[in-house]
DNA sequence: TAGATTGTTAATCGATTAACAATC
DNA sequence: TAGATTGTTAATCGATTAACAATC
């Protein structure tokens, strides 16, 4: 079966981002369905899984080609094979982290990037105690390294755990640098110029939501 | 200035839950605003900051009270503190932390959770080698002392930091104790009953969509 | 008062869902 | 072939934005 190929999206409709959003949950729970040796799944299985209607499959699916056989439904394994090839994640992403403090060094041993095909090869940070110093096998490198070290292991993803008050000028940096996705983890909000992808890891901002149904008896 | 009560807003349209995310956003940059000593700001003003239309931020508002007044703008002071209320963040919320391994550790000795009135005053896991140790002021307490903690500390707020297989159930034991706030940093989504809440923080997903752009040349 | 900006209603936009012809 | 389920179009729903009368 041929992979949809990117010329062939050109001449489609843009997909939402939404939509973009829920196809790595679609992976995991394919992921999960192939270990279970299942083999087929319809839509109204999938939206069972997944929580979500059968029609939003289809339709989310249907952006990016014709997945499915009509009165059979989905082949889990071709479908999985689809999805992680039209997200990238048969490729090998180096990634970068920026500021090796506390949460820099729990990103640096949190073990569950690797699986997913993400390889921290790199780390930065300013404080002259941490250079040179190796965190998890990686060494820490001076800030003023960001062009080499980007350029030297081909960083395509940067994950930002520095002081708020920093993050905004080491993500210019890191744009500067060729970096077009971020993972930011200050309690704040970056800008970034069109076609650079930052998203934020913003745990208070998700407690401070909870509250108000708290609050008001949700 | 009266605050808004409750039995006002329960004759009031119900609050689309997209608004009440991005109430937190309003506080921080409001607090933001008032530590540079702004007094006033209008829409316009605030949508700048916001990265948002003027007119959604008066739709927002316009869900909980009148704060603004014709021809000024909102007084910062004010209307920080009238959102502040809404969202319950003057009040104290009691937190405790499930799964002390790794990242619950990290979670406890993250400093980004105390100045925003959540205190982590509990502490449980299922390790023998950890129970009983304290870490950061907090003692382990055994996954069996949970109904005991959770009433004596009056705890509204869970995190769960388990590995994904145990996570649904520790949520259901939470449930069950009567907490109605967990943030989970498992990489599932786990089900509640109607009036949990539950948000998920889930660096892997956003990496996974990002990865789309970089791939597609987005 | 005149000018400015809110609060709110109506228009628009976009995403989700329903329905069904196409087809495996 | 008959039955089932997709892929897609049309209908619905909800959220965002525009516009403006109310009013500070």
């Amino acid at each position: 079966m041929a992979h949809s190929s990117p010329e062939h999206w050109d001449q489609v409709a843009t997909v939402p981002e939404v939509v973009v959003t829920r196809l790595p949950q679609y992976v995991r729970v394919l992921k999960e369905l192939a270990a279970q040796g299942v083999q087929v799944a319809n839509s109204q299985q999938l939206g069972e899984h997944l929580q979500v209607t059968p029609a939003q499959i289809r339709k989310d699916l249907s952006y990016f080609g014709r997945f499915g056989k009509q009165g059979r439904g989905y082949h889990i394994g071709t479908l999985l094979e689809e999805l992680q090839h039209i997200l990238g994640l048969n490729e090998q992403w180096n990634v970068a982290v920026v500021g090796v403090g506390r949460l820099g060094k729990a990103i640096l041993s949190y073990p569950g990037f690797t699986p997913d095909g993400f390889h921290i090869v790199a780390a930065l940070d300013n404080n002259p105690e941490l250079i040179g110093q190796e965190v998890e096998g990686v060494a820490v490198r001076p800030m003023e390294d960001l062009p080499g070290v980007v350029q030297q292991h081909n960083i395509q993803i940067a994950v930002v755990a520095v002081p708020s008050r920093f993050t905004q000028t080491v993500i210019d940096n890191l744009v500067e640098c060729g970096v077009r996705a971020i993972l930011n983890y200050a309690p704040i909000s970056p800008q970034v110029p069109t076609g650079v992808n930052v998203r934020n890891i913003d745990p208070v901002l998700s407690l401070q939501s909870m509250t108000y149904f708290l609050a008001n008896g949700g």
